[in-house]
DNA sequence: ATGACTTCTGTGAGAAGA
């Protein structure tokens, strides 16, 4: 099976885009983030039309996530449990496979503006609310999938300057060990799994030709539980979406799992 | 270089993103 993630910077300019990437690229799943649009404007039937049920948690103008599957998804969890948060940033739900069940987890991470910033505050405090529920939710579910969009570079290979960004956001030293802390419950970043080309990003900025000269950085991540681990057979970063016309800033990351 | 580009709201110009 194939379980993708895809930050759109608003589902309504982008939904032609997507229903292109899905017909080009069938996955089992793809999590959306940032769909910039309230429910009552998510495009449930155009979706449906193109075989796909929507798990759907919107919020106007910012944020907002969906779970996009060939199957139904039961369970959905909004948002952190436990963490209260006037922003729509998480959507959790299980889909069931032929062989078994897997539980997925779709975040688009908080941004963090700047270290020292408020936002940079609500940033630290929603990672470790992150972990303490991602913690019940692996005792439950082996079969875990944390992807998203996680707004942080898990070490210097996932930026085009390591040295002219140090300790900027997306490249702290906090941001990074919180990342650490969600491998450390078991979650196994499925991109480093395998040897990959060097400079790989899944972000690029509008700015300067950013895209053209490859100034991006990895900052979409999927994350699989101990037990899926053994089951990973690829996981990679489809560019060609950035070469659209108003493509949207980042790529999809696409994980391909034996016998789920 | 407090920029650059794109989205949103709402119909201006500013906020937010990363």
């Amino acid at each position: 099976m194939k379980i993708a993630t895809w930050n759109v910077n608003s589902l309504t300019v982008r939904l032609p885009q997507v229903l292109d990437w899905l017909a080009a690229n069938p996955v089992d799943v793809l999590c959306l983030q940032e769909l910039k649009l309230s429910d009552d404007k998510f495009p449930l039937q155009e979706l449906e039309a193109a075989g796909y049920q929507s798990a759907v948690f919107g919020q106007k103008t910012y944020n907002g996530v969906a779970i996009l599957s060939r199957t139904p998804a039961r369970n959905i969890v909004k948002n952190i449990t436990g963490f209260t948060d006037e922003q729509s940033r998480v959507i959790a739900a299980t889909l069931d496979m032929p062989t078994g069940e897997v539980r997925v987890v779709n975040g688009y991470f908080v941004n963090g503006q700047s270290p020292g910033s408020e936002k940079f505050e609500y940033k630290m405090k929603w990672l470790e609310s992150l972990r303490n529920w991602l913690r019940e939710e692996l005792a439950e579910h082996p079969n875990l999938v944390l992807l998203g969009d996680f707004n942080i570079t898990a070490d210097d290979r996932d930026t085009y300057d390591a040295e002219g960004l140090r300790e900027t956001i997306h490249h702290t030293t906090e941001e990074r060990q919180h990342f650490q802390a969600l491998v450390k419950l078991g979650l196994n970043d499925a991109f480093r799994m395998f040897d990959q080309p060097e400079k790989s990003y899944s972000w690029w900025d509008y700015r300067e030709m950013a895209f053209r000269r490859n100034r991006g950085l990895r900052i979409d991540h999927i994350l699989v539980s101990e037990a899926l681990k053994p089951l990973v057979r690829s996981c990679v970063i489809d560019k060609l979406p950035r070469k659209n016309e108003r493509p949207s800033d980042h790529v999809p990351v696409v994980l391909e799992l034996d016998s789920l």
